[in-house]
RNA sequence: GGUCGGAUGGCCGAGUGGCUAGGCUCAGCUCUGCAAAAGCUGCUACAGCGGUUCGAAUCCGCUUUCGACCUCCA
């Protein structure tokens, strides 16, 4: 396969030629959400920075299986202070059944994705649909001598592990400092080292969610359910996985560990972490108390948001800046998302509706050569690491030149007809194909259409007349009602409804 | 405390040795009956202090400061 794309790769800390394993054919997994609650905006962050990913590679002639886990079982905490199911816990809360809950979020979640206009995982596992899966890999670390039960919990022995092995080159963490850690935690006194972690947990008579295994019932560790179904779906060995940055340490790495011994070789040729959002400086998360649900995102019912924001808008604001940098939240940046997107939706609808005169040379040379380059650079952006600040930023060069040719200031022959075609699709490739961009407004139904062309017609006849009154009439009314008028260079009147 | 990463113009945010990033805001102009939109023009920044270099936002050192991870976390 033919192409230049260059990957930061986590484990290695640089940017590394992407190579798939079988020619043609690229497997990416990607953290899923945990459903146990209502996603917020910090999570939007890395499912639209690996649908951007997707896209890509499709869009570079790979067949991508796409696998995307919903952990449904709660994260049980290998030493948790609550040493309990957090989704059982919140089911008590909420009177639900857990099953029922975890169904509710995962809808939601869904229903979230769609907005984004994320295109859905191949295969999009559930932790609890895979328990057997995880016991076998238990079984066979254990058998393997990593992994060691005490009181119905089995442990990974990370000691051990790390004698042979680069345990913690992922996170970049050395084991020693691990071992020092004077925090207390329940199940702590179990362990061998404070470093293990926990892949199987004895469950508590009162744990509502639990499995029969070779050690009692319990249930499966939180690192062991990633492994399991990436290496069923994607081959012991597969491409990319990705996820937030906050999981490299302790989840990434024991995935590293885990997926070693059970398989004989490291899982993963590329790993990849998406940056945080923060707010205020600081991150968007549970335990900071500081979240904006997505459902708040959308409705702007908020103390910190000004307004409403459009599912585009979001999207459009984190692809804006690089995945590997911190994003911070703020109403006026998000403002300047909703305008600067708008502009560029808005270039693209007016490149859509221009035809070009159908001149071989280009008339103005150096605009057309001008143009050419910025195009080819949007493929050298998505090639460096998925720079998509980057092949926005071309983008938004290119609108003028768009706006130019139909307001008249460039001139239709200014451009080759092979450049125009290649503007015209490249366009439409990099913004609706890679970045998965979409209108902000719903399009408009005929019945609606109908309507307003009257009015638009009544007030062409009135200002044919002079009679701006009515002419201005109409156009104030309409926009108090959340309707635009424009008129057009050639007299022509078009209408944006808010 | 350990490890790692930031600090860029009014705001957001690219960028790793020399060339205007881009967006939003603001000001002016063109177009327009008036608007809106669009186009054009202007606003030229890189936390501080040293150092390397012909040349540094970009490399090195120190300082200040913010944050992430070390515990569930996207």
């Amino acid at each position: 396969m033919k192409h230049e794309l260059k990957i930061y790769n986590s484990y290695t800390r640089q940017k590394e030629q992407f190579e798939s394993i079988v020619p043609g054919y690229a497997g990416l997994y990607v953290c899923g959400p945990t459903v146990s609650g209502e996603s917020h905006m910090g999570h939007a962050r890395p499912y639209i920075t690996f649908d951007v990913v997707l896209r890509y590679l499709r869009h570079l002639g790979y067949k991508v299986r796409y696998v995307r886990n919903i952990t449904d079982a709660g994260h049980f905490e290998e030493e948790g202070r609550v040493a309990q199911d957090k989704v059982f816990e919140k089911a008590k809360l909420e009177k639900l059944e857990p099953m029922e809950m975890v169904q509710k979020y995962t809808n939601l979640f869904h229903h979230g994705m769609k907005l984004f206009n994320n295109i859905e995982p191949s295969i999009e596992p559930t932790a609890t649909g895979h328990i057997i899966e995880q016991i076998s890999m238990i079984e066979t670390i254990i058998e393997k001598g990593y992994a060691y039960e005490v009181n119905g919990s089995v442990y990974f022995d990370v000691s051990k592990y790390a004698a042979s092995y680069p345990y913690g080159k992922l996170s970049g963490r050395v084991l020693e400092d691990q071992l020092e850690t004077t925090r207390e935690l329940d199940g702590q006194d179990e362990k061998r080292n404070k470093a293990d972690f926990a892949l199987w947990k004895n469950a508590p008579p009162e744990h509502l969610m639990r499995w029969k295994s070779p050690w009692g019932e319990g249930f499966p560790g939180w690192h062991i359910e990633c492994s399991a179904m990436s290496s069923k779906y994607l081959g012991e060995v597969f491409d990319i996985h990705g996820g937030g940055m906050d999981l490299q340490f302790p989840h990434h790495e024991s995935e590293i560990a885990q997926s070693t011994i059970a398989h004989g070789h490291a899982p993963v040729n590329y790993w990849m972490h998406n940056n945080m959002i923060t707010i205020n400086g600081k991150k968007m998360g549970k335990s900071y108390n500081n979240v904006i649900k997505l459902s708040e995102l959308f409705s702007g019912n908020h103390e910190l948001l000004a307004q409403a924001y459009h599912p585009m808008v979001i999207r459009f604001y984190i692809l804006q800046t690089h995945y590997r940098s911190t994003l911070d939240f703020g109403n006026e940046a998000l403002q300047a998302s909703e305008r600067a997107a708008r502009r560029l939706w808005e270039a693209y609808d007016v490149l859509q509706k221009l035809t070009h005169p159908g001149n071989a040379v280009a008339t103005d040379a150096a605009l057309d050569q001008q143009v050419s380059t910025w195009l080819k650079e949007c493929t050298d952006f998505m090639n460096d690491d998925f720079n998509t600040a980057k092949v926005i930023a071309n983008l938004f060069e290119l609108a003028p030149v768009i706006n130019g040719i139909k307001g008249g200031q460039v001139k239709a022959d200014a451009l080759s007809a092979d450049t125009f075609a290649l503007l015209k699709t490249s366009f439409d490739t990099f913004l609706i194909d890679i970045l998965g961009m979409q209108p902000l407004q719903a399009e408009q139904g005929d019945k609606l259409d109908g309507v307003l062309n009257v009015l638009i017609d009544i007030r062409k006849e009135a200002k044919k007349r002079k009679d701006f009154a009515l002419s201005d009439e109409i156009r104030n009314k309409l926009a108090a009602a959340g309707v635009l008028l424009k008129d057009e260079k050639d007299g022509t009147i078009s209408y944006t409804v808010e």
